[in-house]
DNA sequence: GTGAAAGCGCTAACAT
DNA sequence: ATGTTAGCGCTTTCAC
């Protein structure tokens, strides 16, 4: 039997009210009597039941997370962000992973809805659309925040990178390095940060004057193996594609295998960058440049606000947090290209 | 105010017992009432509290995972394999990073002992020894079992790969590739599957006619930069090393650096097999040869032990479950190599 | 400054 | 078949 308030109560000859107060250092307690139950507590390695009190003021102490994927250089280290804070606050952080279904995602937050968790953090799996019943619900009743991928027609604050602008920037950086003939392997769902990434494509290629951008776009699937017909079609095609921007590593991974089994020299023939934050990138065949966005820090964003809205009963559902991503450039996109008229 | 028991006794006139009774099915309450409970429960969305039943019978329903990194893929593979298995079983998963931190391990654990979870899945941290008190306490208060790494004086049950015989595997397929002058990069700290590894190692090379194997072992740090260092030393020495064991990932990661930043070709000059379960690991320049811990598949197991103790009071104690790697060949360690007398 | 008592939401003996 | 009651471990009025 672990030892409660009331054995130690007991053992001292006091109430469980003044055991309790003393233990959460009331001003109404004697000096004298806090020593001496501090002093037996401590000695009879007293640990409080983390969900008994829990049941009075409502406070688990515990956040979820949920997140598609865990084995994603992103997502965690996010995780790692948002970790460190939990614990800095003396939170827990349960996981959640939706596999990118939308069936997962929904029964996940239905089993969150009972009082597991005192809030939660989210990036939502392709599988979701823009609209998603329970989220919105869930946002009634807890805290939630979206951080990377959300849901646009939920009301919440959100900790997001500007997908926009980098993907204008890294197909800008392609023309800059003279290709001329530029694909978007944009990923399958319908996603607020892969439309995002898409415009900013279009925008980059009409602003270098490429007549009907759109045609440029190459839609990929869900299944690796897919993707990688569907990329190598699109690279093998007779407009002899000289530049390619992957909307997520793994579309990277699969066009980097589609280059090496049909010999596509890159940079040379193809120059490839790649919104990634594998720390391995610099290893790749050749090094990969790539797009990284601010994982850790989105992840820490992301628990702080949470605390904030946690502490406070702070209303934070107009908060927007926007971090910047960066692009790192490496061998894929190196060289100048053949100048073209 | 969310709806609870009392409530729907209530507005239906019956005793919370009978509610209690009807929402867990109970053969001693009627059909036709169960329906009516039944029917209101579900059109006032009740969803029981997760943490006032737990009081009484002493369950959470949570378990802890306890990992030093969560950005690396075995532990992300596994956490994968853990979460699949608790979910079927309608378990929730909290994450715990230690960080390597002998400090950090032993915090968490402490913060374990109230009864926030049922029982704790762990892969010990570098910074912890073969020993541990708070290790040793903590499995007499819940189940507890180790997964890839685990302290050896603690007696609970452990799921593990088979490190001495891929270590000693991985050796030969170097020897068997005509490598002469092997090493082998330990990492820092003390832990048994590093040991393993070594022994492994150690084995092979003094199988295969080598004099002093222990002088081929190379102490890296926990550090990146200084392994990088120190690896650097080893490969530029004139004993001309024209083999490496890496013993874990980050290791693999520095001795690719090193090759690449004095240009030691692999795998003409030196060829490189590792411990590593990095996916891209085909990607690499050049594709790298790796030891591929079975890393869902423990988890899974892990899990699944877990449950099966939290289930039947089973006593898993003794529980010893290994997993075999496999060596995934691939450039780094391709062709025969010099043939010497 | 200390204690008695009620109650958080739910379960389970023990009535009826 | 349904209701009464006590209690899990803790917090929090409200008395003394």
């Amino acid at each position: 039997m672990s030892v409660t308030i009331r054995k130690i109560a007991e053992d001292l000859n006091l109430a469980v009210s003044t055991v309790s107060k003393a233990l959460r250092d009331s001003h109404e307690i004697s000096d004298e009597t806090k020593r001496r139950i501090l002093d037996y507590a401590r000695k009879l390695e007293y640990i409080p039941n983390p969900y008994a009190g829990s049941l009075k003021n409502k406070t688990t102490k515990n956040i979820a997370v949920v997140v598609p994927e865990v084995a994603d250089t992103f997502f965690s280290n996010a995780i790692n962000g948002i970790e460190l804070v939990a614990r800095a606050k003396g939170y827990h952080v349960m996981i959640y992973l939706t596999h990118e279904s939308r069936e997962r995602e929904e029964s996940i937050l239905q089993d969150l809805r009972g009082g597991r968790v005192d809030g939660v953090l989210i990036s939502v799996s392709q599988g979701v659309g823009g609209n998603s019943l329970i989220h919105s619900q869930l946002v009634t009743e807890l805290p939630l925040i979206f951080f990377d991928r959300a849901c646009d027609g939920v009301e919440t604050a959100r900790v997001l990178t500007d997908d926009f602008e980098s993907s204008y920037k890294a197909t800008q950086h392609l023309v800059s390095r003279g290709c001329r003939e530029i694909v978007f392997l944009a990923a399958a769902g319908e996603l607020s940060i892969t439309r995002q990434r898409r415009e900013g494509f279009l925008k980059a290629l009409g602003d270098s004057g490429v007549e009907k951008p759109e045609k440029h776009i190459v839609m990929c699937s869900e299944d690796d193996d897919k993707s990688f017909t569907v990329i190598k079609n699109a690279l093998m095609d007779k407009q002899a594609v000289d530049g390619v921007v992957c909307s997520v590593e793994k579309l990277a991974i699969q066009a980097y295998r589609v280059c090496q089994t049909y010999t596509l020299a890159i940079p040379d023939r193809i120059k490839i960058i790649a919104f990634s934050n594998l720390q391995i990138a610099g290893l790749l065949a050749p090094s990969m440049t790539t797009v990284v966005q601010p994982a850790f820090a989105m992840g820490e964003a992301a628990a702080t606000l949470l605390f904030k809205a946690l502490a406070k009963k702070l209303d934070i559902t107009k908060e927007r947090i926007v971090l910047p991503s960066e692009i790192c450039e490496r061998d894929s996109t190196r060289g100048t290209g053949i100048f073209r008229m």
